[in-house]
DNA sequence: CATGAATGAGGGTTCATTCAT
DNA sequence: AATGAATGAACCCTCATTCAT
C-alpha cells in the first residue's frame, strides 16, 4: 500500500484530517468544510475524491492505519532479539498514547468508533486490517522467543499469540489510565509487563 | 445506587436508548424524536427531565454502568473461590460480547464513545466509575487467590491487578474477532485464560 | 367597565402580567409559565379564563387601558381650569413614560403593537377605546377653554381638538427623547407646549 | 450609505423582508423560511450573511430607514420655499400611512417594535438614526422660515423644532385614524397644520 | 375548580452536498 | 480540474395548549 497509490489532493485531505485530530477536534464533529481548510483545498474539491465525508474519513483512517502500522511493523522486524521486541513496543505503545499528536492512538480509538457512521462494514475492514498487522507483529516476536529458548514451543499458538497480545493491551490500559496508578513509574509498568510475558511463555 | 433516584420519566428514557442500541442504532445518529417514541413519552418530556440530548445519553450510559457493573460486582462477591470468580467472569465477558442486546457491551463500547460529544469531561467520569467497579472485582478476586494460594503473595500490588485485568482483556479481544480463531472453541480460550493467570501469579 | 365584571383569577393574570412588563419582559416573548407563575395561579388556570395567550394579553390590555384612562379622564374633569387641566396632562404624561413602572406607558406602546398576534381586529378596538378616552379629555380641555375665552370659538371643532393633541403628543416626543435636549428642562418643555398651545388656540 | 455595500443576497433579503411587511405579514411572525421564500434564495444562504434572523431583520430597517429617510431629506432640501417644504412633509406623510407598500410606514411601526426582539440596544440606534435624519428636516425648514420671515427668531431653537415636529406628528395622527375625523378632508387638515404651525411659529 | 406534567407542532439553525463558474 | 456560494433536508429544542388527577 504505497502513498502514490492516492492523488495530491487525496494525501493532503489524508494530512488535513489528521491534522485537524492531532488538534483535538472529534471525528464527530468534524466538519466538511473544516477538513477542506485544513487540507488547503475547495470544500467541492473533496467530492471530487470521495463519494461522501464518511467515506473521506474512512480513507484517511485507513491510511494511516496503513502507514503506522507498516511503519511499526518494519521496526520491530528488523530488531533482532526477543527482549528489545517487546521494549520497543512498549515504548511505541507508550509514545502513541502519551501524545496527543499520534496519528495512530487517533486512529486506535478512532476504529471502534467508525461505526458511528454507517460504515460498520468498512470499519470491520479496518479492524481485519490492524489485526492483520497486529499478527505480523505476534509472529516476528514468536520467532524471536522461539529461537532464543524464551517461549516453550510445547505451548499452543494461540497460548502464544494471546498472551503477547494480553500484554500489550494490558500496559497499554496502564498508560491509558496512568493517574490511577500513581505509585508504578512507567519503566515499572514496563517491567512487570516483561516479566509477566517471560512467565507466561515459558 | 439504586433506581428509585430516578423518575419514572428519565427510567422510561433510559430504556428507550437501551432498545434503541439493542436494535443496532448507533449512539451518534440517534435522534431525539427516536428516543422519545423509544421511550413511550413526548419529545418535550425529555426536556423537562434533561437539559440536552447529550445529557440524556449521558444519564442513561452512567445508570446503565451502574446497575449492570453492581449485578457482576455483587455476584463475583457471591462466589467464595478463585477460580469459580474467573471463570464466572469469562462467562460474564463472553455474554455481554455476544449478545447483541447486552446493555454492558453498549456501554463499554459507548464509553470511549461518549468523547464524541462534548462531555469529555463526563465521559472521564464514567471511565473512572468503571475503572472503580473494575478495581472492587480485582480485589475480591485477588483475595480469594491469595486465601487459596494461588496468588504469590511476593507479587506487588500493581503486578497482581494488571495480570488479571490482561487476562480478562486478552479474552475480551478473543471475543471480539472470534472469526479470526476459527481453531478455537471459547472453552479452550477460557481454559487458556485462566491457565495464563495461574502462571502469572504464582 | 368596574374591575368586578372580572373574576379573582382574571385580575390576576391582568396583575401578573402587568407585573412582568414593569420587570422588562417583552410582550412578544413572554411565557404562558412566566405570566402563569406571576399570576400565582396554574398554567391551566389561564386557559380556564382565556381561550389562548393572545387573548389573556389582549384583555389585559383592555383592563388597563380601561383602569387607567378612566382615573385620568376623572383627574381632568374634576379640575376646573384650562391651564390645570394641560399642566396636570402634562405631568401625568411626563410620569407615565418616565416610569418604568406605568402601565400606561406599556399600553401605549403595547397598542400600536398589538398587532404583533393575529389581533388586528382586537387592536383597532384598544386604539378606538384609547381614542373615546382621548376625546373625552379633549372635550373636557376645550370646554373649560372655550368658558374662559383663551380658545377661539370661532376655530373648527377638528382645529381645536387637532391643536391639543398636537401639544401633548409633541411633549411626549420631548419626554420620550429627552436625551436628544439636553439643554431644555423638563419644565420649559411643559411651558413651550402651553404657550404654543395658547397661540394655536387664540 | 449607499447600496453597493451591500452584497446582492443582503440587498435581496432586505428586499424580500420589504416584500413581505407589504404584503401584510406582521415582523414578529416571520418565519426565516418565509424571508428566503420572499428573496428568492435558500434558507441557508441567509446566514452565510446574517447571523441569526433577529440580525437580518434589524439590517432590513437599518437599510430602509436609511433610504427612504435619504430620499425624504434630499428632497426636502432640494425644494426652496418654506410652505412648499412643509405641505410636501405632509404629503409624504399621507402618501406613506395611506400606502400598504411603503416601506417608511412599515419601519416607522417597526422601529418601535425592533425591541420585541432582543435587539433593544439595536433598536435605539434605528431610533437614534431616525432622529438624525428628522433633525435635518427640520434644520432646513426652519432655515428657509427665517429666511422667509415666517418664523420669528426670537422663539428658542427647542420651540421653533418642538413646534414643526408636533404638527407633522399631529396630521400623522389624523392620516392614522381618519375614519375618526369623516367630516374633515385630508386637504382641509393640510390646510389645519399648515395653519397651526404659522400661528405657534410667529 | 385548579393544576402542572406531558405533549408535539413548529421553527431557527447547521452543514453535507451540488454545480455554475 | 478546482472552487465556494448556494441550497434545503434534517434535527434540536421551545412553548402554547391539553387533560388526567
Amino acid at each position: 500500500m504505497r502513498s502514490n497509490e492516492y492523488s495530491d489532493k487525496e494525501i493532503a485531505v489524508f494530512n488535513g484530517l489528521a491534522e485537524l485530530l492531532k488538534q483535538g477536534k472529534n471525528l464527530y464533529n468534524i466538519k466538511v468544510s473544516e477538513i477542506a481548510k485544513a487540507a488547503n483545498i475547495g470544500k467541492g474539491t473533496i467530492y471530487d475524491y470521495f463519494d461522501s465525508k464518511e467515506e473521506a474519513i474512512y480513507m484517511a483512517l485507513l491510511y494511516y492505519l496503513n502507514t503506522e502500522m507498516t511503519k511499526i511493523v518494519i521496526e520491530v522486524e528488523k530488531i533482532p532479539f526477543f527482549k528489545d521486541k517487546i521494549y520497543r513496543l512498549l515504548d511505541t505503545i507508550e509514545e502513541n498514547i502519551e501524545s496527543k499528536s499520534s496519528t495512530l492512538k487517533i486512529l486506535l480509538s478512532a476504529v471502534d468508533i467508525g461505526s458511528m457512521y454507517n460504515l460498520i462494514e468498512e470499519n470491520e475492514k479496518l479492524i481485519d486490517l490492524f489485526m492483520e498487522y497486529a499478527g505480523r507483529i505476534l509472529s516476528s516476536i514468536i520467532n524471536s522467543g522461539e529461537k532464543e529458548g524464551i517461549i516453550a514451543e510445547t505451548n499452543s499458538p494461540y497460548y502464544k499469540k494471546s498472551a503477547i497480545r494480553c500484554i500489550f493491551i494490558g500496559f497499554a490500559q496502564y498508560v491509558n489510565h496512568k493517574d490511577c496508578y500513581k505509585d508504578v513509574s512507567v519503566d515499572v509498568a514496563k517491567d512487570v509487563a516483561y516479566t509477566q510475558l517471560i512467565k507466561i511463555l515459558r
